[in-house]
DNA sequence: AACCCGGGGAT
DNA sequence: ATCCCAGGGTT
């Protein structure tokens, strides 16, 4: 297997200097969303990256960086407006960590993103990838980066064994990366391979002849690019169900409905959802403890939410509630009646608002 | 339906 | 040090 893979510097500076020659000549038409490359924008743009592709996230990206132009404006936003501006994104704890360290930022570097890799790598939510991808891509400074696409051209290009995950598949390739990094043109050698593996080494249907080191590569050169990486062996994923409940008051003057804020771990964490039950037989204790007894109720067709680890068949439950009094909110920043007519500024889970689309028509 | 993913937290 | 989790979009 993989051991350290040996590679003399004269190759490491050709295969550097291939990519680097690539990127000039990409003219850097590829990336007109991005312009002007400050930390703090690189920052938000590699963490939306990480976790969805370019075209994706172009808009969030936009509206987000309309919000919060500056670190000290998402340091001093609400964690809900923050996390507002991610609905629909995912991975909601890399909105949360982004909160988090934007404070940092404010109190301890007087709101300056810190040009120190390792005071970076030492802000939450970001690792050794997204530091060098920063401070290399803002800054120029001499780091390598790690992420998927350049896992990808790399254990082709050296045939790594392995799989994305797998310890010793990741420490090869670092060490790879290491090696390749050039010193000089750092930031056009690193965007280059992100976007080499973005755009052309691809996961399926590699374009191998605009790749600028087709001819060093090694799976090219056996025809395995589609045998590299491996694949991560694959675990079968549990079912588990779940109720919605959703209590409602439609009438001439309001369209609303109750939600909760969810706890800042876990799943959806931070988010506002619907209260869930595991059993029809629950529904009324928590209408009791909501002071919402006695109220009548439909069911709506069940759907299914699939996540990477688990399928989660949810049953909607609708309840009709007359407005009283008694539906008095006792802690506003944990419990809310959404309001339907407006776009509220909260995060919520991709299959919350399907909810709300669900009831909007029914 | 299967695949992908950087970093944090638990073990 | 090593495993498991997160939540969507794309293929």
């Amino acid at each position: 297997m993989n051991e350290s893979i040996k590679i003399s510097k004269k190759s490491a500076q050709q295969f550097a200097e291939n990519i680097v020659t690539w990127y000039h000549k990409q003219g850097r038409k590829h990336l007109p969303w991005q312009q002007q490359k400050t930390p703090y924008r690189v920052w938000i743009s590699e963490i939306m990256l990480q976790q969805t592709q370019v075209a994706t996230v172009i808009p969030y990206y936009e509206r987000f960086m309309s919000s919060f132009p500056t670190i000290n404006d998402l340091a001093n936003a609400d964690e809900d407006t923050v996390l507002h501006h991610w609905t629909g994104l995912g991975y909601y704890a890399r909105a949360r960590n982004l909160h988090k360290s934007a404070k940092i930022i404010a109190t301890e570097f007087n709101g300056k993103f810190p040009s120190n890799i390792e005071q970076v790598i030492a802000l939450p939510g970001i690792g050794r990838s997204t530091a060098g991808a920063i401070l290399s891509l803002s800054l120029n400074q001499h780091h390598p980066i790690l992420d998927g696409n350049v896992k990808r051209v790399l254990a082709r290009s050296y045939l790594v064994e392995g799989y994305n995950g797998l310890s010793k598949f990741d420490k090869a390739l670092w060490q790879l990366s290491e090696v390749l990094t050039p010193a000089t043109e750092t930031a056009s050698f690193n965007q280059a391979m992100m976007d080499i593996g973005a755009t052309v080494c691809t996961r399926s249907k590699p374009q191998c002849t605009l790749c600028p080191v087709e001819r060093s590569c090694l799976a090219k050169a056996s025809e395995q690019q589609s045998l590299f990486p491996q694949k991560k062996p694959k675990k079968k994923i549990p079912e588990k169900s779940t109720i919605m409940v959703i209590p409602r008051v439609v009438n001439e003057t309001s369209n609303k409905v109750l939600m909760h804020k969810r706890p800042p771990t876990g799943i959806w964490g931070g988010l506002w959802c619907f209260y869930e039950i595991s059993d029809k037989s629950e529904l009324d204790t928590l209408l009791a403890s909501l002071n919402l007894a006695g109220s009548t109720h439909q069911q709506l067709d069940e759907f299914r939410h699939t996540f990477s680890h688990f399928h989660l068949d949810i049953t909607p439950l609708v309840i009709d509630c007359v407005e009283t009094k008694s539906q008095e909110i006792n802690e506003p920043s944990q419990q809310r009646w959404y309001d339907l007519s407006t776009n509220e500024s909260v995060g919520l889970a991709a299959s919350t608002e399907k909810l709300l689309k669900m009831i909007s028509h029914f």
